[in-house]
DNA sequence: CGTCAGCGGGTTTTT
DNA sequence: CCCGCTGACG
């Protein structure tokens, strides 16, 4: 059950308590143990239970325990969910006072790049000039998440510095007008309401009595303000995290949160249940080499004499192959399911050997050979960013929310309906001149505005087009406010001619196939999405698609067994009883563009070490493809830190 | 108006 | 390798 330091934080009920966690020492036991405790022994109501996190596996992970702690009837009411999506949830009912409607979009990183470019063309910067797109949206993506204003960031120069000040107050003047925000605006906006309307603030302080925060390393500026306002007025706040697990330091994130948090009790878990003893020295000896950290001493009483598995490959196919075979020679042997072993990485990119290595291994099931061992892979070319989905989502985005001209400027012309690049320049040029918008524009032809079509000079041809357009947009409203939203999502692709276009489009079989697939899954996460929702709506659906990712890929298979992958950071605050951490060379971790934060890069392999409870295994290449041909690789500095008697260096060729 | 080949450029982590 | 963009052509 709980140990001496878990009972005490749990049955502390009021004030401000900080945990400190280490890794495996039970934080969401921990945490789901004290929202039972307050409901059922200190009588707390559910509703007034706010629990927040990063992730939203952690926020699933955590709904799951407090369902089988407490039952799911007294669970339901409890708020567990991310920063994100409880702010979501906030501006959504609050949206009018920040000047938006409800209905609002969300821009995902793509939609904010197509914004930028817009606003650059519009302002005459010489793209060659100004840094690159992508720069701009993380330097202002820092200023968000660190909660500073413009004067107080340490720009470069002063050309920078003008250029900022000139495009971030036209970006969000433009998010307003298209009624959309950005995922850090998510969190900005919701601040802003806090600080502009005491009334509203005082509202939530009042729902919310109970909050308890998860990760708590990890908050960035921004999020530490909402969770301080939040709780000002019952100053509950009860928050666990451990500072060697900080790992999103891009995103804003700083530890001094934690290490300066002003706490009436603190409450040290320092025992691991969950790794081997074998498996937390060489976290341990790794974690050590950090200087800015609290020192501390996890132990584990977890005997075994299994040591930690290191191999390295001539390249990175047979790594692939070389980490599956262990992984099937793993599971006969030690009875364990798919399900108990991930495969951990740095980055995204390097899950595709490992995802060809699964679909060619041949495996003993049930006595006889099958080939293809299942797998789940988190992030990476996610739901929302297959093409064919994105278009689709920006028809629903644009029926939810007719401001949203990035939707309504992806979608226009797909599937094609003749509307060329030349007659959108006009429409964009004409609503800029008259301070409208592209879709006031549509509306005012489709009401066949004379004036406006003779100006605009559109051909009877174009003019069909626009109209037809229209007609799809407009009877999509009616359909998906009166009728199921998988009903009214079936209606439009057959509507758009979506099949007919693919076929009509797509040369290859293949592609054909890939393409109308998507679409379905399209479909299907729609009515995933309506079957588990008591009351769903299409901006919650949309909505869902960008901040859930992992949700709708996950749904159409929840309960099979299947080997897990995912990154480092996404595999924060799970567990396996085997891990497999791979590509651990010296420019993927530490990262070769990271190397000015090597602390970071040496916990998120300290975070990846510590996923293991039984079995860890490491492994590297000696060669890898970077841009297009294959480069030597060098062991990660890191594998040096980890004291050798740990470890059972073995040849890649005994797996094969 | 739409297509497609060719080219250049970029590749971290997440909500 | 994979993308997005461009410019020539149908």
């Amino acid at each position: 059950m709980l140990n001496k330091n878990q009972l005490e934080a749990v049955n502390l009920v009021n004030g401000r308590i900080l945990v400190l966690a280490g890794a495996g020492s039970g934080k969401t036991k921990v945490i789901t143990h004290r929202i039972a405790h307050l409901i059922k022994n200190a009588k707390v109501d559910p509703k007034s239970i706010l629990g927040l996190t990063f992730t939203n596996k952690a926020a699933n992970e955590m709904k799951e325990r407090l369902n089988s702690l407490i039952g799911s009837k007294a669970a339901k009411d409890v708020v567990l969910s991310t920063f994100h999506s409880f702010c979501l949830m906030i501006l959504r009912k609050e949206a009018e006072h920040l000047g938006y409607s409800k209905n609002f979009s969300i821009y995902d990183n793509k939609d904010m790049q197509r914004l930028l470019s817009q606003v650059l063309k519009d302002d005459h910067h010489d793209e060659k000039k100004t840094p690159a797109s992508s720069t701009i949206l993380e330097k202002i993506s820092e200023i968000k998440n660190k909660n500073l204003n413009l004067e107080e960031y340490a720009f470069d120069d002063i050309e920078s510095k003008n250029l900022y000040q000139e495009i971030y107050p036209k970006l969000a003047a433009s998010l307003k007008t298209y009624n959309a925000m950005d995922l850090d605006s998510i969190l900005t906006l919701t601040d802003d309401l806090f600080n502009k309307s005491p009334q509203i603030l005082k509202k939530y302080q009042e729902i919310y009595k109970y909050i308890l925060i998860d990760e708590y390393q990890d908050t960035n500026n921004i999020q530490y303000q909402i969770a301080e306002k939040l709780s000002q007025k019952s100053n509950n706040l009860f928050v666990v995290g451990d500072d060697d697990q900080s790992i999103y330091g891009f995103r804003g994130s700083c530890i001094k949160h934690i290490l300066e948090f002003k706490a009436d009790h603190t409450v040290k878990l320092e025992q691991n249940y969950r790794s081997t003893s074998i498996i937390l020295h060489a976290a341990n000896a790794l974690i050590k080499n950090n200087k800015s950290r609290y020192e501390k001493s996890l132990f584990s009483q977890n005997l075994s004499d299994e040591k930690i598995v290191l191999f390295h490959t001539p390249n990175e196919e047979e790594e692939a192959k070389a980490v599956i075979e262990r992984a099937i020679a793993l599971k006969t042997k030690n009875n364990l399911k798919w399900s108990d072993i991930a495969i951990l990485y740095r980055s995204n990119s390097l899950s595709r050997n490992v995802e060809m290595a699964l679909l060619n291994a041949v495996w003993k099931k049930d006595d006889s050979y099958v080939r293809s061992i299942p797998y789940d892979i988190y992030g990476g070319l996610d739901f929302a960013s297959r093409s064919e989905i994105k278009d689709l989502l920006a028809y629903l985005r644009l029926i939810s929310n007719s401001k949203d001209q990035e939707a309504l400027l992806r979608i226009i012309n797909v599937p094609r309906r003749g509307i060329s690049d030349k007659t959108i320049e006009a429409l964009n040029n004409y609503s800029k001149k008259d301070q409208t918008t592209i879709w006031n524009i549509l509306q005012k032809i489709y009401q066949n505005d004379e004036n406006l079509i003779n100006e605009l000079n559109l051909q009877p041809k174009v003019l069909h087009s626009i109209n037809s357009f229209m007609e799809v947009i407009e009877k999509a409203k009616f359909k998906f406010s009166n009728e199921k939203l998988s009903q009214a999502f079936e209606w439009l692709i057959h509507s758009i001619n979506y099949k007919k276009a693919i076929e009509e489009d797509v040369k290859s079989e293949k592609a054909r196939q890939i393409k109308w697939e998507n679409a379905m899954d399209c479909l299907n996460a729609i009515t995933a999405y309506e079957e588990s929702e008591s009351e769903p709506s299409l901006r919650d659906f949309i909505a869902n698609s960008l901040l859930f990712k992992d949700n709708i890929n996950k749904k159409r298979s929840s309960n099979d067994d299947r080997i897990q992958l995912m990154t480092f950071h996404s595999s924060k605050g799970l567990e396996f009883e085997a891990c497999f951490l791979i590509g651990l060379e010296d420019h993927i971790i530490p990262h070769e563009k990271m190397l000015t934060s090597i602390e970071e890069e040496r916990r998120l392999l300290y975070v990846g070490i510590t996923r293991a409870k039984k079995y860890l295994t490491l492994s590297m290449s000696r060669s890898r493809r970077r841009t297009a041909s294959p480069k030597a690789s060098n062991p990660s500095r890191f594998l040096f830190e980890i004291p050798k008697e740990l470890l059972k260096i073995i040849s890649w060729k005994d797996l094969c």
